[in-house]
DNA sequence: TTTCTAGTTTAGAATTATTATAAACTATAT
DNA sequence: ATATAGTTTATAATAATTCTAAACTAGAAA
């Protein structure tokens, strides 16, 4: 795969969604989805990342608007794990995850690694909107 | 069971943990645990209900601090469940919970309402220290 | 191609939850 | 009674996130 034609693909993708495919937005997808492996992060350290060497300096606040923008079509998933920051997963297929406390990291647990032989029915009117466990773990 | 009774048995409950019996803890232990049936709140709802119209006022920071002390001690539960906010339990036994995503609160699952038939072996050097699901739900 | 406009980016301010600071207060050991 | 370590408190500081409003831009329409 080149990367143009991957740019091709985002601009697609964005537009699909109804996103402008901007150069900032073009960037972070590149910086997200052009690898072979799907990997989770804050936005403090995808700011970090994006903003290290780049010839265009995207605002924390561009970040955050692009990641609130991705989730909400579905491009990203958010992980709720810790109380005081959110992450974020580029692997959206549904699965669960070990968060290490010590390191705070997440590391993901395929979907079929967890059996669930007994899941309670949910209070009346209100549907399950996710059942994805984190195992917190540490030395 | 009488209330001066329970208030002899929080001030050893305390002294045991080494925490000085005062007005302001005594007044929490009361509040928290006088009652028949555990709940969850947040540093933010126990504020209002414990200075709504009681004799002593405490303040916002002593109640982190006595709910900090408490959990540390083993008297309450943290429930990590949303990314804004700390949610704490009054009961202490391993259970899981319901989070409802609209109303944003949590209901207690007993434990033995789910049944984990498959959990992956942690990664190596980390042990599992804490496994309990949190099932968010939504109209 | 230029013009127009809604969508986007941005710096900085505001907000929210929480933690830190340090002075005044208090439980309790001596 | 006194001393002292622990506690409370108002307030400041911090951290993550959201809001604001002005400047900018993608892309539709002229
Ligand atoms: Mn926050
Ligand atoms: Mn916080
Ligand atoms: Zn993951
Ligand atoms: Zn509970």
């Amino acid at each position: 795969m080149i990367i143009s034609d991957n740019l091709k693909m985002y601009v697609q993708k964005l537009r699909s969604s109804n996103l402008r495919p901007t150069k900032q937005r073009l960037k972070i997808c590149q910086f997200l989805f052009d690898r072979k492996k799907t990997f989770h992060f804050t936005v403090e350290t995808l700011n970090k990342k994006i903003n290290k060497n780049g010839a265009i300096k995207i605002s924390l606040a561009t970040i955050y608007n692009t990641v609130e923008a991705f989730t909400s079509a579905g491009y990203l998933k958010e992980i709720l794990t810790s109380k005081n920051k959110s992450y974020y997963d580029t692997n959206i297929k549904s699965h669960h995850h070990f968060y290490d406390e010590g390191s705070k990291e997440l590391t993901d647990i395929h979907y079929s690694q967890i059996k669930l032989s007994k899941v309670p029915v949910p209070p009346k009117g209100k549907k399950i909107k996710n059942l994805e466990v984190v195992i917190r773990i540490q030395k």
